[in-house]
DNA sequence: TAGGCCATCTGGTCCT
DNA sequence: AGGACCAGATGGCCTA
């Protein structure tokens, strides 16, 4: 992974030049086997947390645990400030009764807690639309990945798709048709892999209209036609 | 065993 | 004042 955050935009996008590429390189392999297996909620510096339930269930289990505070949590807050150099005496302890204050840092950590679970869920959410191998023998990417991957994905999208506007222009031009022409060739990222026009796609709007993403646009008549 | 990745705690800062 | 956001610190788990 250092060599992964060690890439620059540009020099990732190179690398994996196509997108198959990239997701073969971010895989991992099977050989590492998978996270889902090792767990998602690794029990905190607290150690009370024996087991590795689900992100959900631990935010639930210590939002619960931090309302009313038995011995233990007491003593293991108490070693965390004192290993941390954070003890009893400060200015802000002066300023709040360290009861009142631990209530008070319990309940931001549960936020935060659950802000940071939020966060993931947003993560898993990017994985679940981003193409790579989605497979319980494929490790999951980690969140430097997920996003690496993303934006190199948007990337991708936006060169197909100006591709494609650049094909139109051309198509239009052949017709005669008024078109915007540029002046530039079509890139050559222009892979088929990238073209929505590949076997299973739906076939392109006989009038060309303005969508011409693949998909029928609402707008044209053509579109709305039926077979 | 080292390194990567992660969850959690924590204090600080900014915003409403 | 309270909540959201952020970054640093810490420790656990896993893999090479």
């Amino acid at each position: 992974m250092a060599d992964l955050k060690s890439l620059s935009g540009d020099a990732y996008l190179a690398l994996s030049h196509g997108y198959a590429a990239a997701t073969a390189g971010l895989a991992y392999g099977a050989a590492r086997g998978s996270e889902v297996a090792r767990g998602y909620g690794a029990p905190g510096p607290g150690g009370n947390l024996a087991t590795a339930p689900a992100p959900h269930a631990v935010a639930v289990a210590v939002a619960e645990s931090s309302g009313e505070q038995s011995g233990d949590e007491d003593d293991a807050f108490e070693r965390r400030r004192r290993r941390r150099g954070r003890g009893p005496g400060g200015a802000a302890d002066a300023r709040r009764r360290p009861r009142e204050q631990r209530s008070l840092r319990l309940s931001i950590n549960a936020r935060e807690r659950r802000r940071m679970h939020d966060l993931n869920d947003a993560l898993d959410g990017l994985r679940a639309v981003i193409p790579y191998a989605h497979s319980p023998s494929v490790r999951k990417l980690s969140k430097i990945a997920t996003l690496l991957l993303a934006k190199n994905y948007i990337l991708m999208q936006a060169q197909a798709l100006d591709e494609m506007r650049r094909l139109v222009a051309y198509l239009n031009q052949g017709q005669g048709l008024a078109a915007p022409v540029t002046a530039t060739p079509l890139a050559p990222f222009g892979q088929a892999a990238v073209y929505p026009f590949s076997a299973g796609a739906p076939l392109p709007c006989p009038d060309k209209c303005t969508a011409f993403s693949g998909t029928p646009s609402a707008l044209c008549k053509h579109c709305n036609e039926k077979p």
